[in-house]
DNA sequence: AATAACTTTATGTATAGACATAATTGAGTC
DNA sequence: GACTCAATTATGTCTATACATAAAGTTATT
């Protein structure tokens, strides 16, 4: 009788799938199932609440337990670092500082980050090689305050991806992920034909306390793709 | 001094950002934490817990918890139902079923799932539409003894999407995104130029066990985004 | 020196009991 | 019916305590 939270969690699971609990209807309440498997309602609020995290689930107060109607998964992505990326490949990580400068920020992307016109922010254009072959294009702007040191860093010995990974954490954004034809500065770049189809990555970071950190646009080289995890 | 373990949460994360606990080093064991909280181990745990399954601190036993080296946040994608999606932009949706066979699966998508050769798959391509403009183009096998009923299911009256979610709940899969060039049949079904760069997703997903479900092929009509929470 | 067997230690989990909190229900009122 | 307010109830959280478990460290054995 004795019950792991894990093994209230499989069970729980198990009758979600087999819909003896079938999606938009109440389960039991914790008290009677810690009855029913003989342990404590901790032990089953902890499994039920792994559940609710992972979307199978949804709990309200009074209200009670019910199944999701359309259980929503969610995919997780463990954002890499290119280096890591690239490495993983058993390839040969390099990076190239394609132009780095304080310009003005085009006010569409500012808005995106919520900067005033005078933020201080520096724009810098990098490509990202596996052996030596393209990989990444990215043009990344870095709202100076939310990076301190950015500026004076040695971007050609740590790469703008890592430095910032490692001085400036942030605490949330946002990830977009879309698909673009390659421009004449892509298609030169990454070395394929104008027009190409590839896979836009548009990602604005954010410090703690709503501090607008950076915001970075990559193209990748064609055929490029992201996996997530469900 | 009465502290919730989101207090502890947050305070943990304030010292993460304010490097007071810096990367790639140890904190203090949950005793010390909760003597100085002034609160039980049972709640420094719970605030410490989240912050490793956020992806902040690395937990070991014995070895205690240090800072992630790079915190590596996960995104995180909740994988909406296309008509939720749709609607929730005010737009109507509607589907067009354009083929529905049992057709014998090309060996590539065959090994991706883990299928034999013999396996009995049915495949249905749909069109789905906001406002009647072509939103998303899916090409999906399903493995019929994975999803019982899907043969005779109306498909008509219920898109393929939401009769899956709905009756047979996968556990667990992977999610793949790409860009696309815009086939003859891509760009005739969205309406688009032959060559259109297009985001292009790639999902497989499998039951209880290891048993191969779906696997599904949408192409979405241009300059369609995803965004992942960070 | 390598190996095996113990000890230590920090996290992981389970428990009973208590109180907090949100949301629904229902009673009473206008 | 519409509204207010209190009672109820299921989940949310905290506590103290205990034991489990993994991993690191230490000592004994070969």
């Amino acid at each position: 009788m004795a019950q792991s939270w894990q093994d209230i969690h499989k069970e729980a699971l198990r009758r979600i799938h087999s819909r003896e609990w079938a999606p938009d209807t109440l389960i039991p309440n914790e008290a009677d199932l810690a009855e029913e498997f003989g342990c404590s309602r901790a032990t089953v609020n902890r499994a039920l609440r792994a559940l609710a995290e992972a979307g199978w689930l949804e709990r309200r107060r009074k209200a009670g337990t019910r199944v999701a109607r359309a259980p929503q998964r969610r995919a997780q992505l463990a954002i890499p670092l290119l280096r890591e990326e690239i490495e993983a490949r058993g390839q040969r990580f390099a990076h190239r500082i394609l132009s780095r400068s304080r310009s003005k920020m085009p006010s569409p992307l500012r808005a995106a980050l919520g900067l005033s016109d005078d933020a201080p922010v520096e724009r810098v254009q990098t490509l990202y090689l596996a052996d030596g072959h393209p990989f990444a294009l990215e043009d990344r702007w870095v709202h100076l305050p939310a990076a301190p040191g950015f500026e004076t860093a040695d971007l050609e010995k740590t790469s703008p991806n890592e430095w910032l990974v490692q001085h400036a954490p942030f605490s949330h954004g946002t990830l977009d992920y879309s698909a673009a034809p390659a421009g004449d500065f892509e298609a030169e770049q990454l070395g394929c034909a104008n027009g190409t189809a590839l896979l836009c990555m548009q990602r604005s970071t954010f410090g703690p306390g709503e501090r607008a950190a950076t915001l970075v646009t990559t193209h990748f080289a064609p055929n490029h793709r992201v996996r997530l995890e469900i």
